[in-house]
DNA sequence: GCCAACGTTGGC
DNA sequence: GCCAACGTTGGC
């Protein structure tokens, strides 16, 4: 059984949104990775291609600026929950939906009434390890987690305050070498 | 590769 | 509006 501690320079503690809301954002690490995102320029990134009508209205009508996210890596090996983000600016247009070269093009979204939008997210944290599925389901109070339920699709999730208050300090947990 | 759990499409 | 067929997501 390994020790562990806390990593150095993060406080899970001080991980705690000012707006009370707290979301879960799913990515296929082969289309847009944690480390793409701390790869980005500001570390921010549009969070585009969400084609799904209750994941859009989450991100149109309740994401806040300051809303903290799981990075969550869906289709890989393992699925995990990778980091946290932040909101950096709340929904607004998706206009990779206008644009017939993207992948997200979509014919019935106009510029003067839009169908799709998106959020912009800022990089926060990495966790230490990666923490799959398998890993969450040995954590307390996840039971309800809605990642956690069979069949759960939905690629932009709440999250109650408690699950991410219990991910977070796992998260923060590092392996003594 | 399987399949659960949706979401979408289109004939009626 | 109903619903069967089909498509997609994503864990397993």
């Amino acid at each position: 059984m390994p020790k562990l501690k806390k990593s150095s320079n993060v406080d899970p503690k001080q991980l705690v949104s000012s707006t009370g809301n707290y979301w879960l954002l799913k990515s296929e690490p082969m289309v847009f990775s944690i480390d793409d995102l701390i790869k980005a320029p500001r570390q921010v990134t549009c969070w585009d291609g969400v084609r799904n009508y209750q994941a859009r209205n989450i991100l149109r009508d309740q994401m806040q600026v300051g809303d903290l996210a799981l990075f969550h890596h869906s289709n890989a090996k393992p699925p995990a929950v990778v980091g946290v983000v932040q909101i950096a600016r709340a929904g607004y247009p998706d206009h990779t939906a206008f644009d017939p070269e993207n992948d997200h093009y979509d014919a019935k979204s106009h510029r003067a009434e839009p169908t799709w939008y998106m959020v912009d997210v800022k990089f926060v944290l990495k966790f230490a390890v990666p923490l799959s599925i398998q890993d969450l389901k040995q954590l307390p109070g996840l039971k309800k987690m809605m990642l956690l339920q069979r069949g759960s699709r939905l690629s932009v999730q709440p999250v109650r305050p408690a699950e991410f208050a219990v991910i977070v300090q796992a998260g923060c947990l590092v392996q003594h070498s």
